[in-house]
DNA sequence: GTTCTAGAAC
DNA sequence: GTTCTAGAAC
């Protein structure tokens, strides 16, 4: 079973493909349910950076429809359409937990882009769910970006391949051809930055860029998120203390009941606990706990 | 998908 | 001389 110099391209087909995924590594798969299966990407291209696979399903799908987005649409409107919507939900969930995990370790939440791949390197469709920055280590050649670049083209979001069900018959024809010489050539495309469409000459020059836009977006948003937990726990404090109060009173019997609580607080403190904006506090991909340093074998992109 | 590295670009 | 890109990988 060793992983020869030529089946580099099944990584993801044999994840999807395994009866009992909860054997896989928890450093690799993040979770499972029948019909898919979510994982890291081993070579993450932003700060977050996962893979949702469908699984194939006997008496409904098999593996080698499951190849890529072209093969999924030749085996049929309804089918194709059924596997989408299973991977958008669990795409939403993946969202809602990335978003969670962004407030936690990283003080704010930015965006987060769902969609595939027309022209895939690796056999098995897979569904890439990442923060919106493309800020990575892994992030190397002008390949990888134009890949991901949210308006050059290549990158398929999502809400955007499911727009094609509701499209004239003869879009909808066109479109599920995916072929590859009308998506291949926006590899090419000059470097510019997907906030601002400054271009650049160079891959080094462009990620210096972009970690300054996140940066920059960063330091933007923390305090307000920092603001939002403030009046969320005064919030909550004040709530508390009328509980207290309340029961307070019912116990003495001396209550006047004004029904409102003993909680009067005023901070004027302006914000409890405004971070710092130059911290450039940068979780790895670690969903459920924090776990870094993760060294398995996650799978490519 | 990545790694490696020759040679282009600066 | 160093940085950076881009094509082969048996
Ligand atoms: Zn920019
Ligand atoms: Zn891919």
């Amino acid at each position: 079973m060793a992983a020869n110099r030529d089946d580099w391209d099944l990584v993801l087909r044999n994840y999807a493909v395994r009866a009992r995924p909860e054997e896989i590594s928890p450093n690799v798969c993040l979770c499972h349910t029948d019909t898919s299966i979510v994982i890291h990407d081993r070579y993450p291209k932003s700060i977050y950076h996962f893979l949702v696979l469908p699984r194939p399903i006997p008496g409904f799908i098999d593996v080698d429809e499951l190849t890529d987005l072209r093969t999924l649409f030749k085996c049929g409107r309804e089918k194709a359409k059924k596997v989408l919507d299973g991977l958008a939900e669990e795409a939403a969930k993946l969202k809602k937990e990335m978003e969670e995990n962004m407030l936690q370790h990283n003080k704010f939440k930015w965006d987060i882009w769902i969609g595939f791949h027309p022209v895939p390197s690796l056999k098995h469709l897979h569904l890439h769910v990442m923060s919106a920055d493309l800020c990575s280590d892994a992030m190397k050649i002008k390949k990888h970006y134009n890949s991901f670049h949210p308006q050059r083209g290549f990158f398929l979001h999502l809400h955007e391949v499911l727009s094609w069900f509701e499209a004239e018959p003869s879009f909808y024809a066109r479109k599920i051809q995916l072929k590859p010489s009308t998506y291949e050539p926006l590899l090419k495309h000059d470097l510019e930055c997907f906030h601002c469409n400054e271009e650049f000459k160079t891959m080094p020059k462009l990620k210096e860029h972009l970690q300054e836009e996140w940066d920059t977006i960063a330091a933007r948003e923390r305090p307000i998120w920092a603001r939002k937990k403030a009046a969320r726990k005064r919030a909550e404090e004040k709530k508390q203390a009328a509980e207290k109060a309340r029961a307070h009173g019912a116990d003495e019997g001396h209550g006047n009941d004004k029904g409102e609580g003993a909680s009067k607080k005023r901070a004027s403190q302006s914000d409890d606990d405004a971070e710092p904006n130059t911290k450039r506090a940068r979780t790895s991909e670690s969903l459920p706990e924090d776990e870094a340093g993760g060294s398995a074998t996650e799978p490519e992109t």
